[in-house]
DNA sequence: AATATAACTGAACGAACATTCATTTATATT
DNA sequence: AATATAAATGAATGTTCGTTCAGTTATATT
C-alpha cells in the first residue's frame, strides 16, 4: 500500500493554524485550507473526521508542543521560586518564538471549544504541577491555597503580558508594547512576593 | 416618518450576543440572527453596515456597559486597596451576573477582532486607572511599574477566576469550580500584598 | 386627511460552504 | 512483475452564506 506523506499532514497544520490565527474560526474554509496546503479537499478528510475533528486535533497537538516547552529543564522537585522561574521564562521564549501556535491556543480556550477534552493531552503537565506547588506548600515556600487560586495568580499575568506583546500593543491600545525579560523578571518577582509566605 | 424600533435594535444585540457566545463567531449567521431576533434580515443592514460592522458595534456597546459597571462606586482618589476592591467586586460581579456579556468581550479580545479600536469606547476608564494608579504611587501605596505590569498582575487573575467559574470547571477542566466572595477576597489579599511596597 | 419619508419586509442573488464519490496513483508485499 | 490496498484526487452535491432590492407599512409633519 501506499505511505502516508508526512509533509502533507504537516502543511495541513501549518495552513489552518494561520488561517485561524489571522481571520478566525470562520475564516477557516477547507477548500481554501486545501489550496493553501496543496492537497485536495478529499485529502483532508482522510486525516480528519470532519472540520470540528480537524480543529480538536490540532488543538491537542499544539496543546502538547506548548508543554514540551514549558516543562524543558522543569524540575518539580526544585526550589519553588527557580521552578516557577523555569516554567515562566519556558512559556514565555515559547510563545514569542511561535506567536502563532501560542496564539492559536488563547483563541481556542476563549472560544465555545473551550470544552475540549483535556484527557486527550499528555497529563504530565499537571500531574508536574500539582506535585510542585504541594511541594512548595510542605516546605513553607508557598501560601496554601486552592489550585485554581495559585495558578491564576502565577500564570494569568503572564499570560496577559504576551497578549499585549503579541498585538504590539499596550493597555487600551494606545501605546506600543514589547515584553523583554526585564519586565518578566520585574512581574514574576512580583507574582512571588504574592505566593510566598 | 417611521420611528425605529428600540426593542428590534435590542432583540437583534441580544440574540447575536447569545449566537456568538454559544456558537463562536462562525456560528453568527446574518439570516439566523434574523429568524432569532423576529426581522427581517435586511432590517439588520439599515442599524448595521455588514456583518463585521454589526459585531464591532456590539463590542462598543458592551465594552461600554461593562465599564460603567466596573467604576460603579469607584473613586480615584481612594485609597488603593480600597479603589481596587471596588473595581474588583465590581467586575466580578457583573462578569457573573452577566455571562453572556463578559464572555462576548473576552472571545473578542482573544479573536482577531482584538484590533477593534479601543478610541470608540468611553475614555473614562482608562482615565481613571492611570490617574488611580499615579495616586497609588505618589502616595508610596503601589510599587512603580509599567502600567502593563500593574495591569496584569491586578487583573489578570481575575479573569482567569472569573472564566473558570464560566465553564464550571477548574484547572484541567476536571474539577467541578465555583468561585465565591470569600475566595475573591482571598485572591484580591495577595495581589494586593504583590503591588504594594 | 393628505403627504412625505424612513423603517421594514420577503424573496431572490451569486458565492462560498462542508462534505462525498468514482477514479487514479503510488508503493509495500508477494 | 503482478497484485492488493490505502492514499490521493478533481469534480460535483445540495446547503447555507452575506447582501440586495423592489415593494409595503407606519407615522411625524403638514
Amino acid at each position: 500500500m501506499r505511505a502516508r506523506d508526512e509533509q502533507k499532514e504537516e502543511a495541513i497544520r501549518q495552513e489552518a493554524l494561520k488561517m485561524i490565527v489571522e481571520e478566525g474560526f470562520d475564516g477557516l474554509s477547507m477548500q481554501k485550507l486545501a489550496k493553501a496546503a496543496g492537497v485536495s479537499p478529499a485529502t483532508i478528510y482522510i486525516y480528519y473526521k470532519d472540520r470540528d475533528d480537524l480543529i480538536v486535533q490540532l488543538w491537542v497537538h499544539e496543546m502538547n508542543k506548548m508543554i514540551d516547552a514549558t516543562l524543558k529543564d522543569f524540575d518539580p522537585d526544585a526550589p519553588f521560586a527557580e521552578g516557577l522561574r523555569v516554567q515562566w521564562m519556558n512559556r514565555a521564549h515559547y510563545s514569542i518564538d511561535n506567536p502563532l501556535n501560542s496564539e492559536f491556543l488563547e483563541q481556542i480556550k476563549h472560544s465555545p471549544y473551550h470544552y475540549v477534552s483535556i484527557d486527550k493531552v499528555d497529563p504530565r503537565f499537571l500531574d508536574a504541577m500539582q506535585r510542585f506547588v504541594h511541594n512548595g506548600i510542605r516546605r513553607k515556600e508557598v501560601v496554601k491555597l486552592p489550585m485554581e487560586v495559585y495558578w491564576s495568580v502565577a500564570f494569568a499575568p503572564l499570560y496577559n503580558l504576551v497578549r499585549m506583546h503579541m498585538a504590539g500593543r499596550g493597555l487600551g491600545g494606545r501605546q506600543p508594547f514589547t515584553l523583554d525579560d526585564k519586565m518578566l523578571e520585574q512581574t514574576l518577582k512580583l507574582v512571588i512576593k504574592a505566593l510566598t509566605p
